[in-house]
DNA sequence: GAGGTTGTTTAGAA
DNA sequence: CTTCTAAACAACCT
């Protein structure tokens, strides 16, 4: 599941726990808490108030008395908020109870992970060296994160310390808006090519910000990109398939020409 | 049964 | 130093 979109949609889930009182933590998976063991993170976040989550790129912080929680979601990870009880518990890694409901952490592969920040340095630190987030990168700056790279522009786009939140799928979606190939130079891109990426960039991230989650509406290639034999939501063309930076790319040979023929961008 | 998977990290090669 | 590759992590789906 978790790209940008994704992650905001989670924390959006935990916004409605802001103010609620831990009473307990339950943690059906310990492996999933990286840098303490459990009893650690029960010490320190048992009795305080949860604050108002952040998302940076595809990381959620949550602040939690005076700490953080920190966390990834790997390819499967999600949190799901749990007002009710009903909730599937299946794949339950890791579960926050407060006054007002549950926030579970779901993670069938478990490739997401928790971390545990107890001063502004810690948290820093687990953000490590993750770009501007993508949803907020102005157009200068997303050109001098991406410039510079000599890989093809999916890698740069995919890597997450030059921006911060878009993924493979994301990257895919975003380049066929673009109208430019996954696999052309970053450094080859026309500067009407660097302003139309930009734009298609924001307007990605802030419809799938905004629904929480990739759209698999008619208008996007997330909804045909699993289908082998899809064809282009927008010219009818069989689409195509390569490996970038070891994973599936897709892409429309009609749309996204080869750049020696790109006419405008 | 085989092959693929919205992510990250590591080691090693080019 | 930068970039790319493969593997590992794990468990499901087609």
């Amino acid at each position: 599941m978790p790209e940008l979109g994704d992650a905001e949609g989670f924390r959006r889930s935990a916004l409605r726990l802001a103010g609620a009182l831990i009473a307990r933590l339950e943690v059906p998976d310990p492996s999933v808490v990286r840098n303490v063991d459990v009893a650690t993170l029960q010490r320190a976040i048992r009795g305080s108030v949860i604050g108002s989550a952040c998302r940076h790129g595809k990381c959620l912080l949550i602040p939690v008395g005076t700490s953080w929680m920190l966390l990834r979601f790997g390819m499967t990870g999600s949190l799901i908020l749990d007002e009710t009880g009903n909730v599937s518990r299946r794949f339950e890694r890791l579960s926050i109870g407060t006054d007002r409901g549950w926030l579970r952490l779901v993670d069938r592969r478990r490739l997401g992970n928790v971390s545990l920040a107890r001063t502004e340095p810690e948290c820093a630190e687990l953000i490590g060296a993750l770009g501007p987030d993508a949803l907020r990168i102005g157009n200068p700056e997303f050109i001098a994160q991406l410039r510079s790279s000599r890989g093809s522009i999916k890698s740069a786009m995919m890597d997450q310390q030059r921006i911060a939140g878009i993924g493979n799928f994301g990257s895919d979606e975003i380049l066929w808006r673009a109208r430019i190939r996954p696999d052309a130079p970053a450094a080859s891109l026309s500067p009407a090519q660097w302003t139309s990426l930009h734009r298609a960039t924001r307007s990605v991230m802030h419809l799938t910000a905004r629904a929480g989650h990739t759209p698999r509406g008619r208008t996007w290639l997330t909804s045909v990109r699993e289908d082998s034999r899809a064809l282009c939501p927008r010219c009818s063309t069989c689409l195509c398939r390569s490996e970038v930076n070891g994973r599936t790319s897709v892409w429309c040979p009609e749309c996204q020409p080869p750049s020696s023929l790109a006419t405008r961008a």
